[in-house]
DNA sequence: CCGTTAACCTGAGAGC
DNA sequence: TGCTCTCAGGTTAACG
């Protein structure tokens, strides 16, 4: 589901809520996520009080006042709500459930002091939710995210030197965690729209200017939709007013077919399939 | 090491 | 109404 503004987004919205709550107790009603959810593990996280929520690429790290780590990837579809005694929050990007209870697919239950609630919920259980240590940079997971898009690294020069042993699309770089971290499909669509580069591009044949584009304009829309909220894709309803809106902005993805949005352009989106992921672009802006 | 493909899981929406 | 098919914001094991 969620690219880095989503997960940004996501953080922002929470941390205020759960800081200095104790968990009391935590339900797992269903443990298989991604990975098998260790309950063993997980029940170490009794008595402890929740203090700040990092986020690293597409990754949550929830801090407590003892040296543990609650490591969470949201995956396609995974989403918090927290609820007290008059409200349900919930984070962005909520899937449309419009015809079902719409807490069938909640994983994981974190009951808190004053009957406060965390709830994780996932529908098609991609996310994963693990506890690791205080060295979380070691982790597997997080020891080999590249930088990410918004860090000064990186730029035209980082860029330059990592595509020379590389032959892949420039869609598949931008994908690629371990290049740059936090960029999923919609927003590499976006961005390489901007920048006038085709996806389907070998790396090998960019020119500087076009990097320089590409590094910019990233910059540019995750700056963007983070502040839009991120982008909310079969929205069905949000009630904490935090509904993420730059799917408005949206110049290819998901708009096979429709007119370039490019005044002086009449030609139509199309959309090939790179890397097993739809691929939005205009044939006639996109070189 | 690199690139590609399939697999993981569940539901929505289109077409018939 | 119901069946079948395709698609969905991600990651990664397995293979060549």
């Amino acid at each position: 589901m969620p690219e880095l503004p989503e997960v940004e987004v996501v953080k922002r919205s929470l941390e205020n809520k759960v800081r200095n709550l104790i968990i009391k107790t935590i339900k797992i009603k269903d443990s298989n996520l991604r990975y098998k959810i260790n309950k063993k593990k997980l029940i170490k996280l009794y008595g402890l009080k929740f203090k700040k929520i990092q986020r690293k690429s597409k990754f949550l790290l929830f801090f407590f006042d003892r040296p543990l780590v609650m490591l969470v990837h949201l995956g396609m579809t995974g989403k918090f709500f927290f609820e007290n005694k008059r409200k349900k929050y919930k984070t962005s990007f909520y899937y449309n459930l419009s015809k079902k209870k719409n807490n069938v697919h909640d994983r994981v239950v974190f009951l808190l002091e004053g009957k406060k609630k965390l709830i994780y919920n996932d529908v098609r259980k991609f996310g994963f939710i693990k506890l690791i240590g205080l060295n979380y940079n070691e982790n597997v997971h997080l020891a080999k995210l590249g930088p990410e898009p918004l860090s000064k690294f990186y730029n035209l020069n980082y860029f330059k030197k990592k595509i020379i042993k590389r032959v892949c699309s420039v869609k598949s770089l931008m994908m690629d965690q371990k290049f740059v971290s936090g960029l999923g499909n919609i927003y590499v669509n976006e961005i390489l729209f901007l920048s006038g580069v085709r996806p389907t591009r070998k790396v090998s044949t960019l020119k500087d200017k076009e990097i320089k584009k590409i590094t910019k304009f990233t910059k540019k829309i995750i700056n963007d939709a983070i502040n839009a909220g991120g982008s909310t894709i079969k929205n069905f309803s949000i009630d904490d007013g935090k509904k993420g809106v730059y799917q408005q902005k949206f110049k290819v993805y998901g708009r096979e077919g429709e007119r370039c949005s490019n005044t002086d352009c009449s030609k139509s989106i199309i959309r090939v399939i790179i890397a097993n992921r739809s691929t939005f672009y205009c044939p006639k802006c996109q070189k």
